[in-house]
DNA sequence: TATGAATGAGCTTTCATTCAT
DNA sequence: AATGAATGAAAGCTCATTCAT
């Protein structure tokens, strides 16, 4: 007798695939115009077993929210750990953006359009997690400027919203221009050219401040 | 006798509040979720007037576009003429959009949230004439590469990109923490940085590509 | 000199090109659908000055009606004064309902789509003429009966629908085909093979009723 | 184990229910007047389950008229097959309209004043099969007129406007009246005298033309 | 007289959410 | 677990009507 495959991790996998289509709509057409129905029919479900699952379209965006942020802040932390030179933490930070870009593309469009781009727009609860992510690479930016490696007449804050913004653009010009990271190598030489970029183009000048 | 000059103009007059009201409502609400209600109460009018001035919605989000891009065009031609060298025109872009942000917020965050990136959202029209801005924008970066002030293994539509993100992260920033650009020599301490470290970390690298 | 001609008459004038235009409106979008501002463009005024001279959309529909209904009703007055027959009284009916229409194809049209088709939606007021005229067409109707010129098997008031019913159906075809009446001769031909085939349609069978 | 039998069908039956509902309140108000909240009030339901059931007005109004017309084409295709005679075709017509308004007077009514009287509000898609039937009445017009039985210098055209006004006078008097047919006998005669009345009223003239 | 800016009730439509089955 | 019927708040838009000029 064949096991009802629906019934062990069923729980686990029908929440999965519900975020899966949640992103790809929100991608798609932005947190507000996503519809409960179009999420549904994208999980090939009914609208009302969505509610099953999540308590209300807010829950689930919280619930893509808290992927996004948990697994950034582990590999936060791990890099705490693990990468002593600031050039390496935010090479590890640009990988994972490119690497997330590749595994889940929806991710990381939302994560720059409906956060990093609309802050305003977030709920006070969705803003911490914001908050806290800045104020990390914040003094990671501070103490790149400590070791020289950064000028220092431009705020962190600063850095960090060029830093950030660069990964974006990027980011956002394959999205526009619909060109998915193909190989490995590529990956690693956009990686490579953008973190060069930043840190040449932040680079102390020579005889002090602007 | 000089007439009461409420009346003269007070088309146009109306006109301008209304997009005004408009601009600071879709900045602070998306233009999805901004409500004709909000543009006619932020106005100090009845919502019924809002159509008196303009057909529907999109109508009025077209002509805040039309605003944006006209002025803007209008400048580019200049420089064109006026501004020999790519620095000097990516300058003079930088200081548009520092100046704008200063005489215009709501329209510049507009530009940014709702056109440059959520270009996969426009209808065609509107996407036109983003894409025709890009356009200009990336003929100046190939210019730039051409003359060895930029490095070439880096696409011209992705270092468009890349400045653009540059802009629109300072800029975003600002709007974030909530800073209005106090004086003039702040502007330009800006302008400056912002176009060094994008020269700066672009610029070609000793000894050839990637 | 040149006199100012739009004073004296002025504004029977006005008042008459407004119900021409209201006439016109009402026909082509039913009254509901007309709207003020296509009767004020229609009329080449402003839509505030149809409130100068109508107290509001219902007051000019009102006022279309009574035109219609004293002009009618003094025309009938006058037929039972100097036409003896019931047949001339028909007939003189039938003239000058083709004469209207030749004259006035609007208010025609409006007295057969938004009165004799849509009592139901008519006001008490208004209904109350509607139901006179009938009365009227249908005492006739009786008369023709007694005199043995039309069957007495039918009520006089079906009679009465079937005789305005005919009229109706013959300027519905003329309106929906484009076709205006033409010349006298034409709408006498119409006139008397409209009547004919209602005299003959509704004679006496012979042996009886039904 | 029966089931409740309210489930199985019950989509089909509540989009009865609102065809039902709309039907009603067309009649009453006419298209253009009738209110959603009214179909839905009427049907005992909240407006927004009407479009659950149907994509908007237009639609549920279209389905109306689909209803109409398949009935009354299949019937026709019937007739075209078993009665050999126009005259038996055109009192199964007859006897058709009788017929539908003892069951569905509002639909005949609907019929009568939203198609067959404001040809001219009718989109391109709803005159058409409005068309299609004027067509086919007419060819019977000519017909008849080929057998003898109609006169030949009215043309087929304008004998099916008489014919068909006559049947809607009829009905639109019973409407006015408020008088709903009573017996199978009563209809039947009423069906027999509407087409004597035009058969005769029709017939050709003695010595020719007009 | 004449204009059209201004108002707001009222209508269609959308969609998150609930709930009976 | 799963469905989709049912609800109603909310938003865009229309248009009769008023009123200052």
């Amino acid at each position: 007798m064949i096991r009802n495959d629906s019934s062990t991790e069923s729980r686990k996998d029908k929440e999965s695939v519900i975020l899966e289509s949640a992103c790809r709509v929100i991608r798609e057409r932005g947190f507000h115009q996503a519809r409960i129905t179009d999420i549904a029919q994208t999980a090939g479900i009914s609208y009302g077993l969505v509610y099953h699952y999540f308590k209300s379209k807010a829950d689930l965006f919280d619930a893509i929210l808290k992927e996004w942020w948990t697994d950034l802040f582990a590999l936060m932390e791990e890099w705490e750990i693990h990468k002593s030179g600031v050039e390496d933490q935010l090479g590890a930070l640009v990988i994972y953006f490119l690497d997330q870009y590749q595994k889940r593309p929806d991710l990381v469009h939302i994560f720059i359009t409906e956060i990093s781009r609309s802050a305003s727009n977030l709920t006070p609860a969705r803003l911490h997690w914001f908050k806290v992510f800045l104020s990390r690479i914040e003094s990671l930016m501070a103490r790149a400027q400590y070791q020289k490696l950064l000028r220092s007449d431009i705020k962190p804050r600063y850095l960090t919203y060029i830093f950030l913004g660069a990964i974006e653009s990027f980011i956002s010009a394959m999205v526009l221009e619909n060109q998915p990271l193909k190989s490995r190598a590529q990956k690693q030489r956009i990686a490579t050219g953008l973190l060069q970029v930043f840190l040449n183009g932040a680079r102390p000048v020579k005889g002090g401040a602007s």
